[in-house]
DNA sequence: CTTTTAAAACTTCAATTGTAGTATTGTCTT
DNA sequence: AAGACAATACTACAATTGAAGTTTTAAAAG
């Protein structure tokens, strides 16, 4: 897997949030709010479709968009390479450095009950 | 504040281990292990020079190079920036992928006494 | 003071990314 | 079937990044 560009990230978190077979008008109203020429939004998908994160299904009217890779695995495969490449593969440090600028007392409350969690897993 | 790439942010860890007014072959013999030709180096240096994250001194032996912007300062930015692109700035979301491969019980115990010592800070 | 030479500056180059224009094609209308 | 039109494909182009070659400079050696 290799780390996508932020535009492809932004097409492919819309096909996520759209789920399989996504005609273009759809997904062009998802993103509208980047305020990308149409011609744009095809650049990206060519692109997506090049590198295997999404496939592309020839319909009547136009095609279909569906995420190849889901964004588990995306998520998955992203956060250990954010992780080994600044923080020394710590977590701790990465919430560490997330806290020098201040946290919210949710956001400790949330990693906490996540942490409860998955110990609990753990100790089947 | 702009996200580094890959290679110019391994010049600045490098710079950050070693302190200000590191001399190049002292630097050089730290990136070794990329095996970067020492013109590459250079080219990193210059361009962190421009963008403003290291600043030249010359000296008669040959340049002296200094961090001018922390690493502190630094992950902070970075931690909170890929938080937003991808985790809809949730903490939580974040290690939730990371646990997704499996966590180590180290790591799980690191991150419960950083939020413990988040917590006493926040009780003053 | 000239020569050598190591360091630093400047130049180059291909791949990738952000962005969109032009060309083509396939479908719907008549 | 011919034309209109919209959707898709192909081409373009500047900026950035990864990498290193060539030129200049300035210090050390004679």
């Amino acid at each position: 897997m290799k780390r996508l560009p932020d535009t492809e990230l932004e097409v492919m978190k819309a096909l996520w949030d759209l789920g399989p077979d996504t005609p273009r008008p759809l997904l062009e109203k998802e993103l509208s709010a980047f305020g990308w020429a149409s011609n744009t939004v095809n650049t990206y998908l060519t692109r997506l479709a090049e590198k295997g994160f999404v496939s592309v299904r020839r319909d009547r009217r136009g095609n279909l968009y569906t995420p190849l890779v889901s964004r588990e695995d995306y998520l998955a495969f992203d956060s250990r390479s954010v992780l080994s490449r600044l923080y020394g593969s710590s977590p701790r440090n990465f919430v560490a450095a997330l806290a020098s600028q201040g946290l919210e007392a949710r956001d400790i409350q949330e990693l906490r009950s996540l942490l409860d969690e998955l110990e609990e897993g753990r100790n089947d």
